[in-house]
Formats: C-alpha cells, structure tokens, sequence
DNA sequence: GCAATAGTGTCTGTCAGACAATATAGG
DNA sequence: CCTATATTGTCTGACAGACACTATTGC
C-alpha cells in the first residue's frame, strides 16, 4: 500500500512506518502502597508474562482518543484522570516489528480500582517494588500476590518513568486529589503523599501546609464507623485559588 | 508493503501506520530572551512559513537517535542537552497524513546559538513572545528580526509546553547549566532565571540559594574586560551534592 | 578619586518540624 | 470514664527577601 522512496526526505511517504502504540499505567494507592493494573499476556512475544494494558493507535484517532479508548475498553473506565507520560522509542522494545509506544498515565482510587477489577477480569492488582534510590528513577518491578513477577517488553522502565512522574507532580500539583474518593479525610490525603512519596510526614504541618493551599473545600460532613473521635472530610476547591 | 488485517487486534501489521517524526526546540536566552533556532519551509504545506527543524524517524533508528541525528545534520551541532519534551498525535496537525510528533527539548549556551547560526544557514534566530499567563501554558508565538511570524503545523504549541517544561524543571533540576558556557558569573545564571522565569530576583538570596546547592565551584578565574570589579568565574561542580 | 558592579552582613517575616495540649466519637 | 485518633496551639530553627554596607577594577 506504501511506495518508498527513499529520494524524497521531505515526504512522508518515502519512509517505512513504526507501527505506534499507546500503553496505560493505571496506578492507585492501594493498602498505603502504589499499586497498577496488569494483564496476563495470552500470545508471543512475552505470552504468559504480566503486561501494562495498551493496543494501536488507529489512523484515524488521536493519541489522546486512543489512550481513552483503551481505558474503555482494558478497564471498563471512564473520566479518570490521565496524562501522557512519555514516549518510548528504543530499537529492540517489541521483538515482532517496530513498535514506538505512547506511556499514559492514569491515576485513579482506590474504589475505582477495585471497581476496574470486578468490571475486567483480565486485570491483575500488582504492588510496585520501588528501590527509592536516590533520584536515579531507573525502572520498577512488581509483585503479583505478593511474588515478584517480570514484567513484559519495557514495562518495568515505563512503570518506573510513571513512579518518578507522580512524585515530582506531587509537590506542585494537586494531582493527589486524582488518587482520592470525592469526600476523603486530611489523614487519608497525607497516606497518599507519604505512599508516594516513601517518607512519613509531620501532621499539624502537612494540615496547615494543604489548607493554605485553598485546594480543599470542607464539606462539612464527618467520617462515621470509627470508635473514636471522626475526621471532617474534604473535597476538591471548585475555584482553587493558585 | 504492509498487508493490513483487521481481523486480529493483536497484529501489529493490522493497523494502517503513521508516520512519525521527530521536532527539536533548539533553546537558548540571547540578550536575556528566550530565543529559539527556527527554519522557513520551502514546500508546501505551509511553504514560506517558519517551523521548528525536524525530520521523520527511519525506521533503524530510535527516537533518541533520530533527534541526535537531525540536531547534527540541521544545526551542525553535537553534544548538547537534549531530552523528550511531549508527543503531538492529534489528527489534523499535518494536512498532508497522519504525522506524529516527538518533540525533544535541546538547551544550548548563547554561544552554541551563534555557532549554529553561523554553520547552519537555513537556521533562523526567533525571540520566543510569551504572555506569561498565569499557568495556563498554551502556546507560543515568535518574533524574527522584530516582526511577530507565525509557525507552521502544531508548532506554537510545541514551543508552549518546551517554555512550561523549562520554567518548571528550573526550580528543582540544574538545567540553567545548560544554556551557559563551560565557565561563568553568578549574574549571567541570574540572568538564565530572570529570563525563563520572567521575574526580578534578589540577589544576595539568589547567590546564597545556588552556593548552598552545592551545585558551583569556583574556578579560581575571574571576568575581565569590564571597567568595574571583575566577577569571579564558576563552572558546574564536578560530583554535585543533591 | 570616581563610576559601576561584585560580594557580604544583618534584620525580619514566613513557614515547616517538633511536640504538647485539647476535643470528641463509640463503648 | 477510657481509648484512640482528630484538631489546635506554641516554640523554634531554617531560609528567602530587603537593604545597606564594603570590595575591587579600569579610568
């Protein structure tokens, strides 16, 4: 269907084509440790190994629409919060073709986990084993039902870039919110941080440090269920003030 | 060349390819401005209009050696800071095909600039027009020898997010290194900040905070040919503590 | 000595960490 | 009242901004 010819650099036609794929990091905070999706690869290459859910990008959808339409269709999710991550494009990634592949990540909580668990059998809870050495990043393993487990092509540097990502959007973002339910407690927010971060932080300070922020709206209800004194729940500021 | 099956989603030959390309932003602060190497295009689309240097990925090359590659052939230029900046996939931003693009981030001393400039006569000085916004971002437009010019393709939006990425990575990474020679003042790194940043800093702060990094050692050497007291020349330390 | 910029000392307000004290739910 | 955690108050040290002061070069 192509005709290449190599005498023209400026037409994109003179080039054979990398085939160009999206894979999604669905991460969570799950028992106050990173956590993401995987699904066990059926067919070559890496069958049987555990894989980040991703797919193709069609020709005529964006890599935007591609990445939704694979958290639809792998996760059985809508309206999650995504980015893109980055993209990775070594020689050898995919030992079938050239395969250049698109890294969103998507954060979601806890509920929406375990809701994407009932709703895609195919999808496996897998904790992250981050070595937090230093700021090398470097890539990131992790444990299947408590056993370590390999992780498919590059998927292990990808997980890695998306522990790195998270981290330094913490900061100076409001990203934690994405990993939280809709009403959720100072204390809840400060595991989050403190999960993904890998440190434990001093409470008044982290209290007035986010309340300054004018982030968080309270909402007036409390926390029930507990034996001893509730917690007020929060939510996101509508209008944040930056 | 490619015999598309729709049939199995799990073929990488199943799926109609783009292209892909990869564009530079070739940074640098002349005259304490944002600056930015551009190329006027010669065919169509978008003949006579200016647009960041680029090229298409070949099919034996990674990402990262396709932008090493074209910053070689189009500036004439090795060894400088690259890194992935964000991939463009949406639909329409080439008219010709479905074109996507890896944007990579190059941050270059104003003496490289010249160099390029010099060896590269395609190349074009533009003055990166920035309204600092608040966060928004968005993009950014350019202005050769005075005169605001539009870009070609996406490529206002490639040069937003590369300004939004070098703004943000300012703050807790040691990029400013990269767009100063080998030796230099306190002030001209002073004035890397005031210039990404778009704001006044206070300079005994300013000085306290960057010695104190650890990230500086004096080379012993001072400035000369100025008609006051000659500042003390540092260079970027050797094994920086973090 | 003069001009112009480099570099330093000091005060002050802001803010995070530490830690203690108080508040409040269920039992 | 007791337990366990939420929430608040206060002290203190680190640090950035402001600003004045001293240092040093060419002329």
């Amino acid at each position: 269907m192509t005709e290449i010819n190599p005498k023209d650099p400026r037409d994109p036609a003179a080039y054979e084509r990398p085939s160009v794929a999206v894979d999604l990091v669905l991460m969570s905070i799950v028992d106050a440790a990173p956590a993401v999706l995987v699904m066990r690869r059926a067919d070559p290459p890496f069958a049987g190994q555990w894989a980040l859910p991703g797919g193709f990008v069609r020709i005529d959808e964006s890599l935007d629409e591609a990445a939704r339409r694979i958290l639809r269709d792998k996760a059985r999710m809508d309206g999650a919060y995504v980015e893109q991550l980055y993209t990775f494009g070594a020689l050898g990634r995919d030992p079938r073709t050239r395969v250049i592949t698109t890294a969103y990540l998507a954060l979601l909580s806890a509920d929406s986990f375990a809701a994407a668990l009932r709703a895609a059998p195919a999808l496996k809870l897998a904790k992250v084993l981050t070595a937090w050495t230093g700021e090398a990043g470097g890539p990131a393993g992790v444990a299947i039902e408590g056993a370590a487990a390999p992780l498919a092509f590059d998927h292990a540097d990808i997980l890695g870039t998306a522990m790195l990502r998270l981290r330094g959007k913490l900061d100076y973002s409001n990203v934690a919110f994405a990993l939280l339910p809709e009403a959720f407690t100072l204390r809840e927010l400060q595991d989050i941080y403190e999960a993904v971060l890998g440190v434990t932080l001093n409470k008044p300070a982290f209290r007035r440090r986010m309340l300054d922020k004018g982030w968080l709206e309270a909402t007036g209800a409390r926390e029930s269920g507990a034996s001893f004194r509730p917690a007020e729940l929060f939510r996101r500021a509508i209008n944040p003030r930056q």
